[in-house]
DNA sequence: GCAAAACTGACAATTTGGCGACAGACACGC
DNA sequence: GCGTGTCTGTCGCCAAATTGTCAGTTTTGC
């Protein structure tokens, strides 16, 4: 067991408003939230660490209470490939909680993170007292279900540059801090490198690096150390509605 | 409302069968089976008509019983692609009964087919009644959320080749039908032209064409004017494995 | 049974994307 | 302050896939 795993067992103030903060999660009723985090576990990763991997057995359904969770696969020719990067408040793993089947995905922390777990048997036990769990859970899985359907009309038909733009209008909406100055520009809170964005996109680094730049040329957005800013989003709607 | 969807509002032996045997739906307890199917009515639609539009209400909880029906979208610039052919004992359409959502896909039938409908109100009876059909649900979404993981990665690594023979492993899983001779050879029951095949794949026509083609000079299928044979499955599930 | 429509097979021209290489920028540890 | 390593920006070449086109074949509707 990993020493930072066990330190501090409270969520800062922080964290626990990231969880109620979550869309999903605030739309539970009172009791049953107050069920759910009586029997969670806090446990923190840094920067890289290995959440959990392909193949494990699936004993706990999971939130993101700060940081990132970077959730990808290496396909057998040794591509990486990342297929979503969990935002604090969002759950996951609850699809193994039913069908019992092993994780088909690596989890990583990306950052220092902090996650929430329930064990199993808790779960089990949480869902039988409320049968509300189950309305609010197919509901989540429906949402899941509508994004891979169009994730997947994404990759037959668009082109690289508008996957990116939609990327990066998602990555803004789930990670945007205003930058200063006017106000109209964004800044991407989450910062990846080209690789990752490109690993996120299926692509490799040096075709989302020249999409970028391209991007960069037309004041769409800038490249900064440390991050990408945003500052023309309706541009980037435009070039998402590019056949 | 269409003359052919009023008549023989009666299952065919043939297509009740094809409800039972479902391997979702068998899993079930009798008295959830006869409680879903008392409140089922029948619709049948001739090859190519239209079951319901991306934009619809979502009003029905549907069972193909017969046929085949192709699941696919247009996107903005005019592409078509399918996402899927459900088979006979699968049903589909759950999605929007929970999250209430317009369908965001259009169903056609692929040669005439029946399908097997339960209207919102009698669904949401049903699970009222039956805490075990959560839990089968789940299941069935936990299954197709699986899937599209799956399909997402393959999308994002393998080249059409490897593509194409793993569609073509599943076309035989579901409607392969032993084709005379010796055995060994397979033929495919669903007959899809190349074009419906590569709007399956995300590709266009010729290339699928120019695989096929290359595929059958390596005699691993043979094409045949109303379908395709397979004959030698090992080597499909070779090429599955191509980096 | 015949004409129209749809499907198949093939090829060239063009676009898109992947991959290797490399130089500069930057950050970090010591 | 100085190597070392990671990240970025660019080139050029090659492979993969799309588009357009066209002739031959099969299917289908009357």
């Amino acid at each position: 067991m990993n020493m930072h795993n066990m330190e501090d067992p409270i969520l800062t103030q922080e964290e626990r408003e990231a969880i109620n903060s979550g869309l999903w999660f605030s739309s539970l009723s009172p009791s049953l939230r107050h069920d759910i985090l009586r029997v969670t576990y806090v446990k923190r990763y840094r920067d890289g660490e290995l959440i959990c991997a392909r193949g494990d057995a699936p004993d706990e359904w999971i939130a993101c209470a700060r940081g990132a969770v970077r959730v990808s696969s290496t396909s057998l020719s040794g591509k990486q490939i990342t297929l979503t990067y969990v935002e604090p408040g969002i759950w996951f793993g609850d699809v193994s909680m039913f069908d019992g089947d092993r994780r088909t995905h690596d989890a990583y922390a990306h950052g220092d993170s902090t996650i929430l777990c329930v064990a199993r048997g808790d779960f089990r036990k949480i869902l039988a007292n409320h049968i509300e769990l189950y309305e609010a859970l197919m509901r989540l899985q429906a949402r899941r279900i509508r994004q891979l359907f169009g994730l997947v009309e994404d990759l037959n038909t668009l082109p690289l540059r508008a996957r990116l733009a939609k990327q990066l209008l998602h990555l803004v909406r789930s990670y945007g801090v205003a930058s200063l100055s006017d106000g109209t520009e964004t800044r991407i809170g989450l910062h990846l490198a080209q690789e990752e964005l490109a690993q996120l996109l299926g692509a490799s680094r040096q075709r989302v690096n020249q999409e970028l730049k391209s991007m960069e040329r037309e004041d769409i957005i800038r490249i900064e150390p440390g991050g990408l800013v945003v500052r023309n989003r309706t541009a980037l709607m435009k070039i998402t509605e590019t056949e």
